[in-house]
DNA sequence: TCTGGGGTCCTAGGACCC
DNA sequence: TCTGGGGTCCTAGGACCC
């Protein structure tokens, strides 16, 4: 407890570096893995980060910046066969790995130190390992809470380990500016500066009862923290059988920015049906249906509601999204994205059904276990409700399932 | 052709209940 | 007659993470 080295390891620009192993002639040029249209840069190589690209830039601006960039599109399921390779020797490690991301965990290392030695070795055995079994660079922070681990490992890219020990916490991060916290975002990093909180060490000489009247009780006791390395330092495995997802949801960038009622209805559905499917296959339902809408000024609002039962079932879910949409009542403004997502969500076993005799709407459930199979055995392009099959024309209920009416 | 898609957590007000 | 206070649920928005 008072004694537990953790790991942060990150994996060196994770995608751009999976793609290249398949494209050693680029590795020298700038490249970035990312969408197309109006997509943003997922990953840039270390050729790209030189002209200035970084993750979550518009791809029209990377092309300004750098006219010769090469664009790779991203191959999820080598991702996810990369990552679960990775997470696999993190695990050899170390029962205790908390899995952020697809590229990055955090290990409590406290048990290993006898079998593997000190925890800067066990961070360069993982890195040797990991770069000559699955090709590419990771860095790794090693420090004694989640936060500290963070900011290290941020700080030992790309290829390096950066050690911050308990008696080093406060020389190695007070001289820090704000935003480098692990949680402190640009918005808040904007926000403290403006009350002159520069660096770590201005916001770790501050009574907390100070912080908490400027920023907020839970976010004042917060930085404090950050700023003197005292958060966390207790990992939440995934292991066995974890705890459900609170939410699942899908959203959806329109090519071109839509008013059309039934293009967006038609949206909601598709969305509808994948968050259903996940659902399902997870084995959760839910109550809370919310809606998302971002305008073409890029603003965002959400509608939710909450149902008296929950579900799984997509009907049931894009009738909800629909009502709350056309609740808006939206006449001419043009919508860039539309999202639907299920919140407070519970073991499907956890809940009984209300069996109301003769009521039609459960026959949908039948009708989803359906599409699920025809799913699982033909790949989700073969299955989709009929109004998203027909091009144009009326989207209404008794079309998605034809056949299979209750 | 500026700004993706998947999540988590926190805040704050109002309803409602005891 | 100046009128409390806590807990929970619901809704909406916002910040943050990768």
């Amino acid at each position: 407890m008072t004694d537990t080295p953790l790991l942060h390891v990150d994996m060196d620009a994770f995608y751009a570096s999976v793609a290249l192993r398949e494209r050693p002639d680029l590795v020298d040029e700038p490249v970035v893995v990312g969408g197309s249209g109006r997509g943003v840069v997922l990953a840039a190589n270390y050729v790209a980060r030189r002209y200035g690209i970084r993750s979550a830039l518009p791809m029209a601006r990377v092309r300004r910046l750098c006219p010769h960039v090469v664009v790779l599109p991203p191959d999820y399921d080598t991702f996810t066969t990369v990552s679960a390779s990775v997470m696999e020797t993190f695990r050899e490690v170390t029962p205790l790995v908390e899995a952020m991301s697809l590229d990055e965990a955090f290990l409590d290392v406290r048990g290993s130190v006898r079998r593997l030695g000190p925890p800067e070795q066990i961070a360069e055995q993982l890195r040797s390992r990991i770069h000559d079994e699955q090709g590419i660079t990771c860095s790794v922070g090693v420090a004694w809470s989640v936060s500290v681990a963070k900011v290290a490992s941020r700080r030992a890219k790309p290829d390096g380990v950066v050690v911050v020990r308990p008696a080093e916490v406060t020389t190695f991060l007070h001289p820090l500016d704000v935003g480098e916290l692990y949680g402190v975002g640009e918005k808040t990093r904007t926000l403290l500066h403006r009350a002159s909180y520069v660096t770590v060490g201005d916001l770790a000489h501050t009574p907390v009862p100070t912080l908490q009247r400027a920023f907020g009780r839970h976010l004042g006791a917060h930085l404090h923290q950050l700023a003197w390395g005292t958060d966390r330092t207790e990992l939440v495995p995934q292991a066995g059988p974890h705890e459900p997802e609170r939410s699942m949801g899908a959203d959806e960038t329109f090519a071109r920015d839509t008013a059309d009622r039934e293009a967006i209805v038609r949206e909601l559905l598709r969305l509808s049906a994948r968050v259903g499917g996940r659902m399902r296959a997870a084995g959760v339902v839910g109550r809370t249906v919310t809606l998302k809408v971002r305008f073409s000024d890029f603003t965002t609002i959400t509608r939710s509601h909450t149902l008296p039962e929950a579900t799984d079932v997509t009907v049931e879910v894009h009738r909800a999204v629909t009502r709350l949409y056309d609740a808006l009542g939206l006449r001419r403004e043009r919508l860039r994205l539309v999202g639907v997502r299920v919140e407070g969500l519970v073991p499907r076993t956890a809940v009984q059904r209300q069996l109301v005799l003769g009521e039609p709407e459960h026959g949908w459930e039948e009708a989803d276990r359906a599409v699920d199979r025809a799913t699982r055995r033909f790949g989700s392009a073969a299955v989709r409700p009929a109004s998203l099959v027909r091009g144009r024309g009326r989207t209404n209920e008794s079309e998605i399932f034809p056949g299979r009416l209750p």
